[in-house]
DNA sequence: ATCACATTATCGATAATCAATAATTTTTCG
DNA sequence: CGAAAAATTATTGATTATCGATAATGTGAT
């Protein structure tokens, strides 16, 4: 039995490994990874077999995939990975930009002069996007944006933020075409200047500006 | 068994009312009202019991609940209604008029002209606060807001505005002061008058002052 | 072909049970 | 007395087995 809980780093301190939560980390990995393609089932005893769980705690782990949004269910018709619209995704993708402008409007006195660790991450963007792993580049990518967020320190914003990751993630692996390194590097430039600057608002209006340009949409929402 | 299923109203067509759903819905609304308090534990057995449910559903509520955020849970110490800090409450304000804000951009389209249902509302929290009943004046401001962002057909936006119900909802509770019906009204009426002409830049930015006055701190996040 | 009916797979839910853990109480001993 | 240690209790986390309800599928009669 539990198959899952095989792994365990040695230098890993006490991490609890609940059966739900190792559960619904495997299944996440598996609909981000595409191994579980969006409309396809998933059915209660059959992973509960293959883990080596029971029933009731796959059931617990879908009920916190609902709850995120990477699966949806209908009573008695069982839970599927999600399918996410071209619509949604727009607006999610809309969505993202207000956020992340509202986010670098407080996060630039946070980066003003020590923008090190983020141009880190612009330049793994690129490294990766040369090499062609699609996945490492979506992860730093993620990773540059989650930081802005994450330093605007309003835990509110980075909570919505992050409800968005899903439908935003979603774009890498439907290849809407591979992205023009440089148009990324010059866009991210711009980015990081103004946040080195401390000039969160031309910094948010960027970023904005930025998501726009991932979503096949004029932005109707745009304010200024 | 099951005393929770009794209601059902006559004209109520088919309603799936899964114990699940029941359980659920009977605790928000406890910890709506105030029945639990901030911090009061939950524990599974006892409301099984009470409600003539099996624990694993109450179980499967909970986590519901938690993934909504109003609960929250350690491992092996259980699950207490959550307790949102001030400073919460106030980025949950700054975030619900940022994305009023976006919403009213493309509301404005469908509002101009016919705000007749909004001012119905408007006139509904007014005629609740002469009353005092603050359940009724809550239920309605949150209907004026909710029709504002509904009515800007984003689905995703709306999802997130949502998700901000229990941090700006418990205000209420805290019980903040008795709001100026007059200074209500006045800011309404602005708010109705642009949605009516169709300017959404105008109304927008009213919905954001309106949403800054009832958080007590200067909105750092204005781009405008 | 299509309708009615039976079959099957799966979900929704329950009960009974057990180990693990946290909180509480009691006991022990300096 | 008072603090450390031990025992007890409450509750969660998780399992197994089981049942009825429902949707999908298959089958046969007309």
């Amino acid at each position: 039995m539990l198959g899952i809980l095989t792994l365990r780093g040695p230098s890993m301190p006490v991490q609890k490994a609940s059966v739900r939560d190792q559960i619904r980390r495997t299944l996440t990995e598996r609909i981000l990874a595409g191994h579980y393609q969006p409309g396809d089932r998933l059915i209660e005893l059959q992973i509960a077999r293959e883990l080596g769980t029971s029933q009731g705690s796959v059931r617990e782990a879908l009920r916190e995939l609902e709850a995120s949004r990477l699966v949806e269910s209908e009573p008695h018709r069982g839970t599927r990975v999600r399918v996410v619209s071209l619509c949604e995704m727009r607006e999610a993708y809309q969505m993202r930009g207000l956020l992340e402008q509202a986010a670098a409007i407080t996060a630039a006195k946070a980066f003003k002069g020590s923008v090190g660790s983020l141009r880190d991450e612009v330049q793994a963007v690129l490294r990766a996007a040369e090499v062609g792993d699609f996945g490492e580049q979506a992860a730093h990518v993620y990773a540059f944006h989650r930081a802005v967020v994450g330093a605007s320190g309003n835990g509110v914003l980075l909570r919505l933020w992050e409800s968005l990751a899903f439908e935003t993630r979603v774009r890498v692996r439907l290849g809407w075409g591979p992205i023009d390194p440089k148009q990324v590097a010059a866009s991210y430039e711009a980015i990081l200047t103004a946040l080195e600057e401390g000039n969160g608002r031309v910094a948010g209006r960027l970023l904005r500006e930025h998501s726009g340009k991932f979503a096949p949409v004029s932005d109707q929402l745009d304010a200024d």
